[in-house]
DNA sequence: AATCCGACTATCCTTTCGTATAAATAACCT
DNA sequence: AGGTTATTTATACGAAAGGATAGTCGGATT
């Protein structure tokens, strides 16, 4: 298991993090004590945080509001209080545009990307090392974007429909392009039987012919 | 939904690199001398690094040979001997499966996604920072993988074919899976004249059918 | 044994797609 | 003005796709 740094080009700005006068003050919002209470325990080791953690969103806007912007803030992505990434939206207002990162254990590569879309600055699963998580937020602090490879290289679940082994085969056709004929040939069967198999493929899929089965099948990733 | 850090091994070992005894051997494989020395110059500023430094791969591999295997190894894509990604394969055997890195001025999206894809350890874009492009070689001996966020979601070039304006607006159609008589009413055009575009459309995509056309429309992201 | 179900096949029919050929219009370039 | 190109429309035909209904077959269930 691997994880990657990603840069959103801002060197200039803020250009040694070690040089800091003050300590960073990070703000973690999680309703799961333990994970408060391990990020802090690994931040403070490291000499370099102060460590300010809530349990849900509401508390951490009022946290930014009251004792100013933070550094940092990691806002758990299924808490109390984020409806989606709207949370995400609130606290970057509170937080006066200084990063806020989304940390999630359950999350998809599909909301990763939307969160960074929606302006976060970074996305870090649960499942990331204490090393890698605290390279991380030195990062982010730093104004840079993190972003876990491997997670995102997971494929998108496929189990949206779930396609018997025929229908696969014969969807892996629709998206080579291939006309019913030549599937059927390839399998060894009946171009009738293509064309069933076909039909029940734009029922699963949702979509109303062949090409339309073929791009719904590409964007999620179903083969 | 416990057990929410996990701790491998990677993280107990190596915790801090700052700590480490001995400093870090890093090689860098340039045909530029002013690439090199540039990176040499910023990683010594950085008290954190040997550096050495070869002009083409066939060097860089003896270097590895003679002298052990690197912590870090970048090297540069367009160089005497790279041959592609076949260097870096090289490359990593010769040191002994330590992290070998591409650096690159030129390079593609796609050809950063086929380094990672063949192992490496990351893909250092010339045109990044003095920062980060250090913080990316500490993370890189650390034993994870880089990647620049900015530089991946460059869009595939999309001169690939040179369609019309027409053109363009009957693949969107086609990408939506809409049929012929569906695009003419949208575009107030008679069917006839989407058959002909669609037709174009095939020839200068060299697909043989809509379908095809619309899923190479996707993958070359060309619209 | 009876039954249910998934995969496959068969016929028939309508719609859509793909191709060819021909031609009109407008814009742009030299 | 002549030439090129993009865009449009027309007519026509064969191929492919899509839909409906019904039947076969093997395996699993009850």
């Amino acid at each position: 298991m691997q994880n990657v740094l990603s840069f959103r080009a801002k060197d200039d700005i803020d250009y040694s993090t070690e040089a800091r006068a003050a300590p960073m003050r990070i703000l973690i919002a999680d309703d799961h004590d333990l994970v408060r209470d391990t990020i802090a325990m690994f931040l403070e080791a490291e000499g370099m945080a102060e460590i300010v953690s809530v349990e849900n969103l509401d508390a951490a806007v009022q946290a930014a509001d009251a004792s100013g912007s933070f550094d940092l803030v990691l806002l758990d992505f299924n808490m109390p209080g984020m409806d989606g990434l709207q949370g995400l939206t609130r606290m970057k207002e509170a937080n006066d545009g200084c990063p806020v990162a989304i940390l999630s254990g359950t999350a998809t590569p599909r909301i990763a990307k939307d969160a960074l879309a929606a302006g976060a600055a970074g996305f870090v699963p649960k499942t990331l090392g204490a090393k890698s998580m605290v390279s991380a937020i030195r990062f982010m602090v730093a104004g840079e974007t993190f972003l876990p490879y491997d997670f995102m290289q997971q494929e998108e679940a496929k189990t949206v429909a779930n396609l018997s082994e025929r229908e696969t085969e014969v969807l892996r056709g629709l998206c080579e392009g291939k006309s019913n004929k030549e599937i059927a040939r390839d399998l060894d069967l009946q171009e009738v039987t293509i064309k069933l198999h076909v039909k029940t493929l734009c029922r699963k899929l949702d979509a109303k012919n062949r090409t339309q089965a073929a791009m719904i099948a590409r964007d999620h990733k179903l083969l």
